[in-house]
DNA sequence: ATAATTGCAAACAATTTGCATTCAG
DNA sequence: CTGAATGCAAATTGTTTGCAATTAT
């Protein structure tokens, strides 16, 4: 599935003289596979394969990764942050009142983007935020009231 | 400093059957005053006055002031949340590297929550979460190296 | 061997809950 | 008196730290 991703993480690991491991490589498989997930649901993920698993690892894991650049980590408002692969860029819309979480294209965000840089001087990095709002459901839910 | 809001706060929570309370008065307070603060740093203004107010008071009555429309609260990315005056509506900007945080007026989301209603009819609130990104002065710096 | 990595337990921070006490109408 | 509000202690959740045991080179 990542044979791509593996490869690469084992060279980067070995280039800085730390290791390849199977805790690592699972949680690598992991954070792709479940696309967006928080710490506590990707042990869960890894445990199916690897039962002895400690959560610190994976804390720690994801770490790494996101130093090497190969995770993102968002925080979607409350609690734990949900972590994805580093191609999968977009952009987080969450619902507050039902809490569903909508993926947009980050390109939406251009023009938002062009314009904060040329105001303020401030680079946005699109991917790493989410915005909050009520989704289309919730709101149609609102008017019937 | 806020009588008109302590007369607010005194009628709405009246209709309700709610009482007021110096706690709820100063917590109210608090939030006008120090414009964004965690509920730690709330506790700790509210005991400069009233030293054995209790951090479960805090939660409780942000929790009712925001229910009341009286202030709201942002998650700025990571660590407890910041509560600000309901009038005092601004967007954040917070800086990934050095971790300032910027305000700026929600009009210069108008275009983008337009953008998002059209789209997918999302109703985007602009004040509730931050915006990450790189601000002015650590860009500069990264382009210097 | 020796240095990196892991697991485990304990510490921590932020928040919530249950419950007995206090207090205002 | 009665229900609302508070304080306190304990439970919860999410995360980090210290350290000893394990593992790869």
């Amino acid at each position: 599935m990542s044979p791509p991703q593996a490869a690469r993480l084992r060279r980067t690991l070995h280039e800085r003289g730390m290791r390849m491991t199977p805790q690592r490589q699972l949680v690598l498989d992991a954070v792709r596979e479940l696309a967006h997930a928080t710490p506590e649901q990707i042990c869960q993920h890894v445990r199916r394969t690897a039962s002895t698993v400690n959560i610190t690892t994976i804390y720690r894991t994801l770490e790494l990764l996101e130093r090497l650049g190969l995770v993102r980590h968002t925080h979607l408002g409350h609690g734990a942050p949900f972590y994805s692969a580093d191609e999968h860029e977009h952009v987080h819309l969450v619902c507050h009142r039902c809490g569903q979480v909508i993926e947009v294209p980050c390109t939406l965000l251009d023009g938002l983007g062009a314009l904060l840089d040329s105001e303020l001087g401030f680079q946005l990095d699109a991917s790493h935020l989410a915005l909050s709002g009520i989704c289309r459901d919730c709101g149609a839910e609102e008017e019937q009231k």
